[in-house]
DNA sequence: TGTAGATATGAACATATGTTCATATATCTG
DNA sequence: CAGATATATGAACATATGTTCATATCTACA
């Protein structure tokens, strides 16, 4: 069992990947480290939009940033991170959604 | 990349452990399986708040429920959950984590 | 059948959260 | 320095969400 402060550490790491936007961003990240206005071209959002997720990312090191001249670089912040993501890619790709009555 | 829907279906169990109370029931059914009252008292909380968590993490088919005479068992739904609980309890094990800026 | 125990559910509420719009900040270039 | 480009941030808003309280439902058993 994980520690009260660890099990609070991994709620608000699922909570950050729990938003759509949010998760699309990560896997975005994680097939092509990209700038900003790329990210937001690619997942057809705002620019703001973007930016103020990626903030939210970053905080929480799932995303680290690297300025690049006028542009900033973000990718996935380290393997950790990359491979829990792996793991749950893998994992939802083997599983069928239904609905579940008691 | 996951699909479309696969990363809504992702996104959508993310936001089901991103919170503390719904994560420590899935701990707690984790480490051992429990009925309602038992869960309640272990994590106390109340009757109700846990029982309504219980009906999401049911629906999402992250824990199963089995009645037995008046009161009603709860377990982690299959192999394919516990698994990736246990693959996160571990990567969060080993992080340290700190702030982050630009 | 009626009562008690165990769980589920509905309404209500306060708060959190995602998004947009407008604007600020930073960086480069002329 | 001025202007353009890229990104970050703040305010505002509508909606979603977690929690509580009250009550309904279900099961066992006298």
């Amino acid at each position: 069992m994980p520690s009260a402060d660890q099990t609070i550490e991994m709620a608000e790491m699922f909570r950050l990947m729990g938003d759509a936007t949010r998760l699309r961003i990560i896997l975005a990240c994680r097939e092509k480290p990209a700038f900003v206005n790329e990210l937001a071209a690619r997942l057809g959002s705002s620019q703001s939009l973007i930016s103020h997720h990626l903030r939210l990312l970053r905080a929480a090191r799932i995303l680290k940033a690297e300025r690049h001249g006028k542009q900033v670089f973000y990718s996935p912040a380290d393997e950790h991170i990359s491979s829990m993501i792996a793991d749950m890619v893998h994992h939802v790709g083997e599983t069928v959604a239904e609905e579940a009555d008691v």
